[in-house]
DNA sequence: CAACATTAGTAAACACCGTTTACCCAGCTG
DNA sequence: CAGCTGGGTAAACGGTGTTTACTAATGTTG
């Protein structure tokens, strides 16, 4: 007999199902509007059924987060599979191009999973911070260890990283090798340095900072696209430590 | 007699005393829980009185939003109030930092106005965009064109700027110089050339930023504040157009 | 196979929500 | 004084998350 009973199927098929609806609604109608009894309304089934799959509406609302973070990843990891491996610098380019394509084409899920106030979901969404760990923050120091790997970066040197962030850069830094390590990305704590570290802290900064603006619409600009400064955002980044000229 | 009776004062009263507890309620326990009827019972009064003051609990939000941006406007001009006029430089700093200081106290707050979906609140909050024609922009963009008439900045040259950005740039200079023209302040379209508007834009682009990860808590530093990093933002940007060495 | 246990679903209820309606009554105005 | 205006009320409607008790179907076991 199959490992998976019948019921158990039939359980996972469902279960799938209202999570899917629940991104549907989140989509098209926004946050306020997933509502356990339209969720149920969808698939034939009255709202309490759905405590027999998720503890509360917030427990829902987190899953639909992780399935939110593994999509994006997905897509990203297919935009990857076109490039060739050795291009490492095109492929941090094609994360950040990807991420920031993705966050304008769905603002309310970026909304729910990258700009919640911190309790507003009863914990972090999809146990994303800090550190990162969730899916795309995998992709992310992952193309970009390769990079590390390849190349020699002119990063800040070790006295220009301020104090107060040594501590906490290191143990980023840990966090760091543990993801690199379980992607097979082998990266020495030399090259890995604190200036290093302090880099990429650098660089996400201004990733997540301009998509945020861009996906809450806060640009004084009418009507033009913020993508050319997104483009030069990334050369003067890469620029700055050596990677382009 | 005088110009306003004493039912207009009452109303008057009440009104603002119904923002203050909505308010409250937001910075306590987060947007969802400004709902009417605990604004109401909090006032000793029932839900229905509330339409007698707003139409809808969109409208009363969005005057939330007006409230919140006035106050931070406030602490803003207070702060202001302690430097001299002529230290241009440091005034702008002291917006950033007052900026950011009150986004990480009131992160519901900044997370209602300055963060929220597009159509979330009906339309724009506090018809704050675009351009920024709000409370704060307002005085960012007075203290920022006060460094203009006061300094030669080192912006960048016209044909650095995307052309894809010309447009709307215009559009932001003009609505820049209205702002400034009603502030008092006179800057010739010579000084307030494209390269200049495009370096504000990417001032605010950064600022926006990095204010917007610290309040969402998206750093993967776990306890260390942002801030010797926003400092160096600071310093970065006018040492690049020359007002820092 | 029969008896039992588990489980996905239900209906009903509770407390809360935004909003509308009809009504009341104090206070101002002619 | 009569009448209007406007801030308040209670009651109701349809919606929400959640709990409870129950049913019926599935799976397991003697």
């Amino acid at each position: 007999m199959a490992d998976i009973t019948r019921r158990e199927r039939l359980r996972a098929e469902t279960e799938r199902e209202i999570r899917q609806r629940a991104r549907a609604l989140l989509i098209e109608h926004g946050r306020e509007a997933v509502t356990l009894r339209a969720i149920a309304r969808e698939l034939g089934i009255t709202a309490p059924a759905l405590y027999r799959y998720y503890d509360s509406r917030e427990h829902l609302l987190r899953q639909v987060c992780d399935d939110i973070c593994a999509d994006m990843a997905e897509g990203l990891a297919k935009d990857l599979s076109q490039l060739p491996e050795e291009d490492t610098l095109g492929r941090v380019f094609a994360v950040c191009r990807g991420f920031r394509r993705w966050a304008l084409a769905h603002p309310e899920e970026f909304a729910l999973v990258f700009a919640s106030p911190k309790p507003a979901l009863g914990f972090n969404p999809c146990d994303a911070v800090p550190p990162i760990r969730d899916q795309f923050g995998n992709i992310f120091m992952t193309v970009a260890g390769r990079v590390l790997s390849t190349h020699k970066l002119a990063t800040p040197a070790e006295q220009d990283v301020p104090k107060e962030l040594h501590d906490d850069l290191l143990v980023f830094r840990d966090a760091l090798l543990e993801t690199l390590a379980s992607n097979g990305i082998a990266v020495s704590t030399e090259v890995l340095d604190l200036g290093t570290v302090y880099f990429m802290l650098r660089f996400w900064i201004r990733l997540y900072g301009q998509v945020a603006l861009e996906v809450f619409g806060r640009s004084p600009l009418t009507t033009a696209s913020l993508e050319p400064m997104f483009e030069l955002m990334l050369r003067e980044l890469a620029t700055e430590v050596g990677l382009l000229t």
